[in-house]
DNA sequence: ATAATTTACTTAAACGTTTAAATAAAGGAA
DNA sequence: TTCCTTTATTTAAACGTTTAAGTAAATTAT
């Protein structure tokens, strides 16, 4: 039989409002004994309360949802770790949904979120469609964005990193170890992040007082394949160029692959830099210089961030000052793909 | 304002037991013009269910709990993806756990799971200690095991793989590509996985007539590292061997690793063969020759078996009838580290 | 000694649904 | 017409908690 509240506080012989208070530690005027008395029962029976039944009258379901494109793709899981250790840490646990940068599945699943409750939603949302306010206002818990950066009502904290910043350094640091001829392989343009990438790129040329060569740069997908066929695009201009900065690391992958497969050697004929630094990055031959996204940081704090909202009443509004942006840092790692002070030698 | 099932109702001049019916499509006795009402204020408000507080009279809450070591190693990303979309298109969510492969850890979420009233749990469980049956026990949902076996009463599934056979496969593949002195790498020997792998790795060596020889098997865990380690242990052995099987595909590219800073060439002169499958095997070099295992279907099947299992009505004991074992496949996925029929050059 | 306060509980309402049972109106059969 | 069914809807109990308000006894203050 499956045993309630009811049962421990019959079987104790007191209420079921002080077996709640003895189970919720407000129990500053339960005496000891009957404390005692109800405790026993308690663990007598294994019994663990409902916590549905709980939430109904709190209002807090201690669940959060995280929405990410996809699990599989490596820069996720990592993410995914942070936010489910800060999360498991205040006690909070983690519906986890994969949207595969799909609109109508990413609004399907807030909704789902929002008809089970939860406390708040962690994101890293698709696209900066039109529809995305709309999705987002009809969303009434408190939302954290991750990684992408958008603006609407109901956000209450963003933890991003600098792409911008970070394409700067990486670009910056090719250019100081010498490279003059950089090229470009950017993600999907429409993305925040390869805007903000390629702003990057473009500021550290005109920093260093190189022209920009828009032959150099293209657009694909964030995926190893796009990093195949992007050399061969690049290739394809006859236009020089002594090494390739990627979008992130799956397009470096590709990008390697498919050099090393024409006869290039890496990174003595042209050098080749990432960026995320995916678990994959210090594996490839030669392991890949790239540019660190702090993305354990990313779920951690962002969990961080969402459960200080929470201390708030349940239901209450975003105030302007609930509003928290948390940019981290990137960091260049330094592996063998890039040259180090080719300069020197040239 | 919070928008209720009340709200509904009074606003569309019925009674909540109608609006209910209508929601849920029990509606064979509602008149169209009602329906019609309804669902007008309904949409007016966006007006979603709280599924908490339907939870609590049906006894469903809809939610599955995913118990993995760590979504971190690449090995598990695939399954919780499968377990993910399979979940979604039967209307389920997932709470997702990590738990190092620490048993208290394991316990806390399986207690958390049991009080947020998860309507089952797919768990790839840590470690077969004894305090595991007592943990099984106290969770009075189904439970579905993944990758690893265990005995105990309220599971109701189980989603493996053969490892025995596997390993089986892999070592007779490698023996008949001519390789006879195969070194084995094994993860930890207290894992099952482990354990049915030597088994695997021992039959098929007597199949062949091929004397076992204990100075080739080295015990680590399944981390880079102890490829690294292993490699070092066996060269120190002195005994010849001409390719190394490795426990998984994080051995494998960590032995890589360490024999090709070693000065050895892969394949010609050590082969190197892994096990998972992980998507990085095909993209070090070479790309390793491995056995795949099917993770995402390992999620997919394991929560097939959960929902199959889920119809039967809420908080019925387990049958026998119940329990299902569904054992996939592995395959060979000849890649670069392992020589083809080295027999004929050599 | 009486009143006021504190302590140690209990009562009962509330949370937002689902659903079995009740009811009332309409339609059909006798 | 009267009775029986069917249809369309409502009533009310139940799910398992939390918590504000109430109460009775014990303690302290006057």
């Amino acid at each position: 039989m499956k045993i309630t509240i009811k049962e421990i506080a019959r079987e104790a012989n007191v209420s079921i409002a002080t077996v709640s208070m003895v189970i919720n530690k407000k129990d500053q005027n339960i005496t000891e004994v009957t404390r005692n008395r109800v405790l026993e029962v308690v663990k007598k029976y294994n019994y663990l309360p409902n916590a549905m039944a709980g939430s109904l009258v709190t209002q807090r379901t201690h669940i959060i949802g995280l929405v990410l494109p996809d699990i599989t793709n490596p820069f996720f899981p990592g993410i995914a770790r942070g936010a489910e250790d800060k999360a498991n840490e205040k006690g909070y646990s983690i519906i986890f949904c994969n949207t595969d940068d799909k609109l109508e599945v990413q609004e399907k699943y807030i909704e789902s979120l929002t008809k089970k409750m939860a406390d708040g939603i962690i994101i890293a949302h698709s696209s900066s469609s039109e529809k995305m306010p709309e999705i987002l206002e009809r969303c009434k818990v408190p939302i954290i964005l991750i990684d992408r950066d958008f603006d609407s009502e109901n956000i209450c904290g963003k933890v991003l990193v600098d792409n911008s910043n970070g394409a700067h350094m990486a670009v910056s640091y090719l250019i100081e170890q010498g490279y003059k001829k950089i090229a470009y392989l950017s993600g999907p343009l429409k993305t925040r992040t390869a805007y903000e990438r390629l702003e990057g790129y473009k500021k550290a040329l005109s920093d260093y007082e190189i022209e920009f060569n828009d032959k150099l740069v293209k657009f694909g997908e964030y995926r190893i394949e796009w990093g195949r066929n992007g050399v061969n695009e690049l290739l394809e201009e006859k236009e020089d160029f002594d090494v390739i900065f990627c979008g992130n690391d799956l397009i470096a992958i590709g990008a390697m692959k498919e050099l090393k497969e024409k006869g290039y050697h890496i990174p003595d004929d042209i050098g080749v830099m990432g960026y995320d630094d995916i678990y994959m990055a210090s594996l490839v031959e030669p392991s890949l210089t790239t540019v660190r996204q702090p993305n354990y940081q990313m779920g951690y704090r962002a969990m961080e961030l969402l459960e200080e909202r929470l201390k708030k009443a349940p239901g209450s509004d975003n105030t302007p000052s609930d509003m928290k942006t948390i940019t981290l840092d990137t960091e260049i790692i330094v592996r063998n793909s890039v040259k180090i002070n080719k300069k020197v030698k040239s």
